[in-house]
RNA sequence: UGAGCAGGAUAAGUGAUCGCUGCCGCUGCUCCGAAAGGACGCGGGAGAGGAAAGUCCGGGCUUCACAGGGCAGGAUACCAGAUAACGUCUGGCGGAGGCGACUCCAGAGACAGUGCAACAGAAAUAUACCGCCGGUUUCGGCCGGUAAGGGUGGAAGGGCAGUGUAAGAGACUACCGCCCGGGUGGUAACAUCCGGGGCACAUGUAAACCUUAUCCGAAGCAAGACCGAACAGAAAGCAUAAGGCGGCCCGUCUGCUUUCGGGUAGGUCGCUUGAGCCUGGCGGCGACGUCAGGACUAGAUAGAUGAUCACUCACGACAUAACCCGGCUUAUCGUCCUGCUCAUAGC
RNA sequence: GGCGACAUAGCCAAGUGGUAAGGCGUGGGUCUGCAAAACCCUGACUCGCCGGUUCAAAUCCGGCUGUCGCCU
C-alpha cells in the first residue's frame, strides 16, 4: 500500500456529512461515520476562506501527517472528514495535533490500548 | 560623505531519521498473469517561482468551420528595425518634466461628414447686451456700422505692434503662427532654408460616431484521440421448452446467442528536449542574429516538498507547476554588484 | 485549470458624459386619551479602490480588490 486510502468523491463527502456525527473546536471540525470497509479513510477539506494556495496546502499536509502518525491509535473501519477553520492558518503543527487528538477523544474512536 | 538616476544578480544554509510523487536498476524471495508485464521489496538518483499569481496581449498544439472576395465586428496607430508573433522590445523623431544623470507620452486625422458642449453669457460656430461711431429724434428711444474695450465661460472668431478710419476691421504693413510650393540633410519620422498666399480653412471633444492604413475564422488540454463495464437502441439466428394473464385453444408478455452502433463510469495517451538554458567567438549603436562547445533540469490527476532533532545568521517577504513558450501588469523582508549625475570638503 | 458577469444609502435598486430617481427601513413632527395606520420632513460627499482621457467621469479607457455563476 503506497498511500493510505482517502475519500475522494463529492458524494462520499456528502454521505459523511449527512450520516455521521460531528464535533468541533477552534481549529478543526471532524465528521465521523462508520463504513462497511475494513480500513479507515480520511478526507480533508480546506476552504478558500482559510487562505491562499500556500496556506491551504500547508494545512492539508499537516493534517495528513497527523493522520498518518496517529492512524494506529484509532479504531478502524471509519470514514473521517476533517475541515480546517480559518484559525488554523496561524497555528503550528503541535497545536493542530492536540486539536486533532482532542476531537478523537470526543468521538471515542481511540483505542484503549494505552 | 550626503542626495539621487539607470541596469543586473540572489530569494537563508548544512547534516540525520520517518513520510510522499515520478524515473532507473535488481542472480531477487512472495502474489497475479499463457506471455509481455504488473503489484510488492531493496538500492540509486530527481522533485515548484521570480513572479509558478492576475489571465491582460501574442504564438505553438488540438478539434470544428472554410473556393475566392466584400460587408459587419474587434484590435492597433510618429518613424525605422528586432521577432514565430505581439498591445512586447531596441534605436531615433517630436512634445512634457528635472540643475543633472535621466524619466514620461492612449503620440494618425477635428480644412470628408455628423453629433455633443450642462450652468453662465447678448452670442458656442453663430451672434451686437453694455460700449464706440454715424444718421435721426417727440430726447424716452429708433435705424445702420463695428469684435479695439467690458463682462460670462474650460473655450469668444489667428497673436502683437503700427498704418488706416466716422468708429473699426488682415482693409493694409513688419515679425510670429497657419496653409501651399520648392531646395538641402536624413532610409524615414523630422530638421532647416527660400519663395508665395495676404488668411478663403481657423474653439474643444475621435479613451463620441467616424475616416485612413495594417492585422484578425471560432473555441480552448475540463481541447482532443484511443480502449471501454453498465445501460437505451437496431438487425439476424435459435427455442418455441418453461412461466404469468386465461377454465382451455387462439392471443399477449417475459428469453438466449451473435453482429452493428451510441458512447456514460473508468482507464491510456496528449505530458514534457524546448522558436528552451549555460559558456565563448563573430556581426550589429542596440533589441537581436549566427557559429562552436556543454548540461538534461518536476510531470502529479482530489492533485506530490511535510514532521522531528542539531548548528549558524541578517531570524527568513510575496507566494505553490497542472499542455507549453514569448511578453505585460500586479505583490514582495532584505542582501550584493556595476555604471553614471548633483552638492560639499580635500589633493 | 479555463470561461464569464457584477459592485450605487442599513436593505432592494434606477441612472443616457453636465445638481445621483424611487421604494423599504431609521430618526423627527402632525393626528390620538395612548398606540397602530395615514400624512409631512429627513441622509450618498470615497457611486469598491488607484490612475488616465475630457472644461467636466457613477458613466468612457486601463490596472487592482472583492463577490457570484458556468465547464467536471
Amino acid at each position: 500500500m503506497k498511500r493510505f486510502p482517502s475519500i475522494k468523491k463529492n458524494s462520499e463527502f456528502q454521505k459523511v456529512y449527512k450520516g455521521g456525527t460531528s464535533y468541533a473546536n477552534r481549529l478543526l471540525v471532524m465528521y465521523v461515520r462508520k463504513s462497511e470497509r475494513p480500513d479507515t479513510r480520511i478526507g480533508i477539506s480546506v476552504s478558500k476562506k482559510v487562505g491562499n494556495s500556500v496556506v491551504r496546502h500547508r494545512v492539508t499536509r499537516r493534517i495528513r501527517e497527523i493522520f498518518r502518525l496517529h492512524r494506529e491509535e484509532t479504531n478502524s473501519g471509519l470514514d473521517i472528514v476533517v475541515t480546517a477553520r480559518p484559525a488554523a492558518k496561524e497555528s503550528d503543527f503541535k497545536k493542530l495535533e492536540s486539536a486533532y487528538l482532542h476531537l478523537c477523544g470526543l468521538h471515542n474512536i481511540r483505542k484503549e490500548s494505552k
